[in-house]
RNA sequence: GCCGAAGUGGCGGAAUCGGCAGACGCCCCCGAUUCAAAAUCGGGUACCCGAAAGGGUGUGUGGGUUCAAGUCCCACCUUCGGCACCA
């Protein structure tokens, strides 16, 4: 375990140390033996259970929430980072006042609970409640103060049984429809994915390959919201990070343009017949280029191109790139350099402006996922058009050229090399000749429009979400099939619709749920004397994840997902905190669900319609990988225990051999650079390890474990346990009129404090400025409770000290709930530190009426000064002439100009 | 390619409104204490020149605005993250 060359020590089980005398002192601090007692008396006294609002009451509520785990089996060292930078924000808005929800649960459907069950025959449920037990009781000494009286486990009937009816009611508003669509294919985990769950071509768990299937699946509608989604975005602002914000932003892909309809001709639409019979349509964001078409190009999936591909004058030809292209991998399609195939499929249709016949292409870089899987053609302006023209001898037609400099030629069609894609002014166009692009685009749509032939139009990358999964560990979804294959929804009174227990789980042949003797045999709701199939798929375990942060407001409410009341009041949640990873999919989900609860009348009108008000995303938690080169040179990577304080491994079979050392990486069990909470706290006490997290790090950004860090927050906080006891021990003083500079400096360093601490956490949510300026603190009590101690104090200081430790102990607690508490014991102090108010900022003490200022001569600091904070230029540059550092600058040179900002700077410029 | 974030000592990082760059911590060095060590306490610690006093340089690079720039503006480089044949 040891990096840092020496012993590393070991605070909890060291024996006491001993004085010269050989006696024991009475206080160090241990952790070990103040964590755990401190945590029973807040169990006992139920002191994070929070009351629900009463109707009508009007409460000053603040909602904080950390993104649900998965019982993956073991806390990591990213939950305790996570959890602790909630709990200082739910520590620091009790005391300030406010009506605190802080809940915990679990996200308890998934994927590995099956893997588990096929590799050790373990029951998913079983494995699952085994992995919540031991994880919650992981998350117990950390000291978090989660309400566990709303703790909730998403695979249980009472929780999944809400998601069913609101399913149900999506159903009836047309939120919730099933199509046949080609959807993405996890071949690993034999499920269907949405697009979101699709990274690189991969699945976002297992990262094996998707492929493509036909399939009949149901999808929720989020692109009916896509509008609203994009917009609440901008009230998000300042709330949420910019960067999620872009990727929402991004991934939603709203993009302005025009819909043009392009009409068959007579022999094509003999060919097309019920597939395209309106004509075709296109969409496209340049409509100014229109006069530049010189063929159109659909996608290999489109109607057109399989009527072409059966009955066309060039069907073979088609017939055989079409099915190529079915085979091809999407990534592969996708690639950056994949080679813009295509075949001509002998069709035509007619320009909708100049009437004339457009040859239609099919092309393997059109996607029948975005717009309408049809693009018109402009080569000289759209880069893949040109290099599909250049590869297939089509024509190039220029009728876009630069607006500056004024008279600048077009491009030339027959030797231009790439595509000119910028705006410019319209030429070639008829009636359009002279206008601007931007212009021409807003006039070509109006023309179209009033021919009927196209209008504006906006298109999303956005899709509908595919929440169906082959899967058995899931929420079953509520429907049933009559024997005439019409879908309907499971009754509302015969809700839930359970997951039976009896299944055989062995990873072949498809969900366990499709070979259970009797789970798919229902009764048709129409006629229960007729039979009905039951749905064997199962929700995306994203559903669970939308909406449990209204579940947690009423979480044991049995007429409804959750009480529209309570939760209205506890609505929205104000500060939310996770990974990154979620920035698009769970976010997206999450906010999309919270509307449309709404909207069903699940929640309040007027609830907000954002449930997530300010977002934190905190960043990884990382460790230096080491590892020892095996005969080949590859690595094998070693957990931080098996290399020694020499820096040689001690793994069985490496003993001995010198450890490299590795990148710094995010903890994973495959690199093994992985250090166990458990270890931690036991070795340290939840406390360090939580100012550790706190401190090394702003929250955002990553956090590189050190030992040598940990350390350093373990001598901290035992800093602040010995210099408390020092400052208690100290007699009292009778009270001074007129304290000494001493006494009042230290006062002033005490407020700035605490005012720093109180805005770090409460405002700008950076816990590593507010433990530094604790520190800076203590830096000043150490060595003035040791003057005091071996001398006479000056008037006030002794007074000053002890309301330094009452405040010190106050501003620790959210940080080191255990060690404040245990301190404040100590004190006079009364109860538990959670339960009192936040202390207040004497600001007249915090006020410095002199400050020291840089003096800079010529914009160079020469020299400081100690001046009044509002004392004038004269006063301050007479003040600066006597310091012999400035006026050795100054000389008896003449200031040309002299700038004074009081209290900040003085700049004399000669 | 597009979008976003970020580049500051040996390291993690601070500088909140354009006003003394490097707070706080880690590492390292020196000293006190100790039989000795650990722990603790005190001191030092951006870089270069200098014995010192002192001087110079310095927040990715190059320009600019300003009495004054890590912070604002322009151009660029690098790293990380997201999206990507999105018409």
């Amino acid at each position: 375990m040891t990096t840092s060359g020496r012993p590393s020590f070991r605070p909890a089980s060291l024996a006491p140390e001993t004085t010269p005398e050989g006696k024991t002192p009475r206080h160090k601090y241990e952790p070990a033996q103040i964590e755990p007692v401190w945590r029973s008396r807040w169990k006992k006294s139920k002191l994070f259970e929070v009351r629900d609002p009463k109707p009508g009451e009007l409460v000053d509520k603040y909602y904080v929430l950390e993104m649900l785990p998965y019982p993956s089996g073991r806390i990591h060292m990213g939950h305790v980072r996570n959890y602790s930078i909630g709990d200082v924000i739910a520590r620091f808005q009790r005391m300030r006042g406010k009506h605190v929800l802080h809940p915990m649960g679990w996200d308890a459907f998934g994927m590995p609970a099956e893997n588990a069950a096929i590799e050790r025959g373990r029951h998913p449920a079983d494995w699952t409640h085994e992995n919540i037990a031991t994880m919650r009781a992981q998350l117990e000494p950390l000291g978090f103060s989660y309400d566990w009286s709303r703790e909730l486990a998403t695979c249980e009937p009472e929780y999944y049984k809400w998601e069913q009816l609101i399913f149900t009611r999506m159903m009836e508003k047309g939120l919730a429809y099933k199509k046949s669509a080609i959807a993405n294919w996890c071949t690993r985990c034999e499920t269907v994915l949405a697009n979101e769950q699709v990274e690189d071509g991969k699945c976002w768990r297992c990262g094996s390959e998707v492929q493509q299937r036909e399939l009949d699946q149901w999808f929720l509608r989020i692109t009916r919201y896509a509008d609203e989604l994009l917009e609440g975005l901008e009230a998000l602002k300042g709330g949420w990070p910019d960067q999620v914000l872009a990727m929402q932003r991004n991934w939603i892909g709203k993009s302005f343009g025009a819909r043009i309809r392009f009409l068959l001709g007579d022999e094509t639409k003999k060919v097309a017949g019920d597939a395209s019979a309106d004509g075709l349509d296109v969409f496209t964001t340049r409509a100014d280029t229109l006069l530049g078409v010189t063929f159109v190009t659909v996608a290999p999936e489109h109607p057109l191109a399989r009527a072409a591909a059966t009955s066309g004058p060039n069907a073979a030809a088609v017939q055989a790139f079409v099915q190529k292209m079915s085979k091809l991998r999407d990534l592969d399609r996708a690639a950056d350099d994949a080679p813009k195939d295509g075949v001509f499929t002998g069709l035509h249709v007619k320009h909708p402006l100049t009437g004339a016949e457009v040859p239609v292409w099919v092309g393997s870089f059109v996607l029948m996922g975005y717009g309408t899987g049809a693009v018109m053609a402009v080569p000289a302006h759209d880069s893949r058009d040109f290099a599909f023209a250049k590869q297939h001898g089509l024509p190039i037609k220029v009728v876009i050229k630069p607006a500056l400099p004024a008279g600048a030629p077009a491009p030339d069609a027959a030797t231009m090399t790439e595509a000119f894609t910028e705006y410019g002014v319209m030429f070639g166009s008829g009636e359009f000749d002279g206008r601007p692009s931007d212009e021409g685009k807003k006039l070509v749509a109006a023309k179209l429009a009033a021919m009927k032939l196209g209008e504006e139009t906006t298109s999303y990358r956005l899709r509908d979400w595919l929440v169906s999964r082959q899967r058995y560990w899931g929420c079953p979804i509520p429907v049933v099939y009559g024997e005439d294959g019409v879908a309907m929804p499971v009754p509302e009174n015969e809700l839930p619709v359970l997951l039976p227990r009896d299944v055989q789980i062995t990873g072949e042949g498809g969900s366990p749920l499709v070979r259970h003797p009797t789970f798919s045999k229902a009764k048709d709701p129409r006629d229960p004397s007729k039979p009905a199939r039951r749905e064997t798929d199962t929700f995306d375990t994203f559903w669970e994840s939308s909406w449990y942060f209204l579940r947690y407001c009423s979480p044991h409410y049995d007429k409804g997902p959750f009480d529209p009341e309570v939760a209205g009041a506890w609505m929205p949640v104000d500060q939310y905190i996770g990974g990154i990873e979620h920035a698009v999919m769970h976010l997206l989900y999450a906010r999309f669900f919270h509307k449309v609860l709404i909207d069903l009348g699940f929640l309040p009108r007027g609830a907000a319609r954002e449930p997530f008000k300010s977002l934190l995303t905190q960043g990884m938690v990382c460790m230096q990988t080491s590892y020892v080169k095996d005969a080949k040179g590859m690595p094998l990577w070693l957990y931080p225990e098996q290399v020694d304080e020499n820096g040689k491994a001690r793994a069985p079979g490496y003993e001995g051999l010198p450890v490299e050392t590795g990148r710094v990486e995010k903890m994973s069990k495959s690199k093994k650079n992985v250090v166990d909470p458990d270890a931690m706290v036991a070795k340290y006490g939840a406390d360090t390890v939580r100012i550790f997290m706190l401190f090394a790090s702003p929250p955002e950004a990553e956090l590189v474990w050190s030992e040598a860090g940990i350390e350093g927050a373990y001598r901290f906080l035992s800093r602040v346990f010995r210099t408390i006891r020092d400052i208690l021990a100290l007699p009292k003083t009778a009270p001074a009129i007129e304290p000494s500079g001493e006494a009042t400096a230290l006062r002033c360093k005490l407020h700035q404090t605490l005012q720093r601490v109180t805005t770090d956490i409460g405002e700008r949510r950076q816990f590593n400025t507010a433990i530094s300026a604790m520190m800076e603190l203590v830096n000043e009590l150490v060595p003035a409770t040791a003057k005091v101690a071996a001398g006479t104090p000056s008037p006030g200081l002794v007074d000053a000290l002890k309301e330094s430790a009452e405040l010190l102990v106050q501003m620790l607690s959210p940080f080191a709930p255990h060690l404040a508490d245990e301190l404040w014991s100590t004190m006079e102090g009364e109860g538990f530190l959670l339960a009192r108010a936040w202390p207040k900022v004497d600001e007249d003490a915090a006020r410095e009426d002199h400050v020291e200022i840089g003096v800079q001569i010529n914009g160079k600091v020469r020299g400081r000064i100690r001046v009044a904070k509002d004392a004038t230029e004269e006063t301050a540059l007479a003040l600066a002439r006597e310091e012999a550092s400035i006026a050795a600058h100054l000389g008896d040179k003449k200031p040309k100009k002299v700038v004074y900002v009081a209290g900040r700077i003085l700049n004399v410029i000669v």
